[in-house]
DNA sequence: AACTCCCACAACCGCCACGAG
DNA sequence: ACTCGTGGCGGTTGTGGGAGT
């Protein structure tokens, strides 16, 4: 395929990228990445640009640390999931699959130096605490948990046969008193919270609606196919 | 005050699934 | 049925700021 016509841009978003991609998202909706990523002459790619929409940009997100019912909730689900990211973010209204995992990781890698203190580095051979039980399969992050042997194979609600390692063994155990078993209060209804409407343009952002529409005009020859998205 | 460490966050990469042609 | 393009997801890395020493 041919490359676009100048060098894409990777690395921090500007305001200005953030305040384009916007009025371009608002414009076009948030499935058409490709798309919005050529007409927006951004210079990102497709993907570049949903990830910033989805993990930053996005008009339903909470910032901020994760609050104990939110913490909870995590450890719940992924003992249920495992390192179904997007799937937890789905049960918590406000985070993304990137904030979740960031928290995972981080609140993993806290737990591991503490068990990793907890045992005497001299009773355990040091590769046996680094070999997962499924060494034999290849890499397992030391925070990945496990989860249900699913790997691309669909739904898995089913938590028979679900075997954690060692770490989140201990974890849990740790935690147990603290976890009150959940319901189902984090069911669908929950995820309701999290989709609203797309935001209305707001005053600020119509004042680079002009420039922006030329720069689409100018940056593809589609332009009127995004004109009928405006007058409907 | 300077330095180090840790945490939270942002962003990229690679792989896979899915739909269109 | 096959190929290709695109989006979604999980893994990983880089970085800035605050806390601790």
């Amino acid at each position: 395929m041919k490359m676009e016509q100048d060098e894409i841009r990777k690395g921090p978003w500007t305001e200005q990228e953030d305040l384009i991609l916007n009025n371009f998202v608002h414009l076009f909706g948030d499935r058409r990445w490709d798309f919005i990523a050529k007409v927006s002459g951004l210079n990102r790619t497709g993907k570049s640009c949903r990830l910033r929409w989805v993990n930053y940009l996005h008009p339903g997100l909470i910032r901020g640390k994760m609050t104990p019912q939110e913490e909870r909730l995590v450890l719940e689900l992924h003992a249920k999931w495992g390192n179904r990211w997007s799937r937890i973010a789905r049960k918590l209204p406000g985070r993304t699959d990137n904030q979740i995992k960031n928290y995972w990781r981080t609140h993993m890698r806290k737990k591991a130096q503490q068990k990793k203190k907890a045992m005497s580095p001299s009773s355990s051979s040091s590769s046996n605490s680094h070999s997962s039980p499924s060494s034999s399969t290849g890499k397992v992050s030391f925070y990945d948990t496990g989860g249900p042997d699913m790997k691309k194979s669909g739904e898995f609600e089913d938590e028979k046969g679900y075997s954690m390692d060692d770490i989140w063994k201990d974890i849990d155990m740790s935690e147990e008193n603290m976890i009150k078993p959940l319901t189902d209060n984090y069911s669908e209804e929950v995820c309701d919270i999290f989709c609203p409407p797309m935001a209305s343009p707001s005053p600020e952002n119509d004042y680079c609606l002009a420039s922006l529409w030329k720069m689409a005009e100018e940056s593809i020859s589609c332009f009127e196919y995004g004109t009928s998205y405006l007058t409907g």
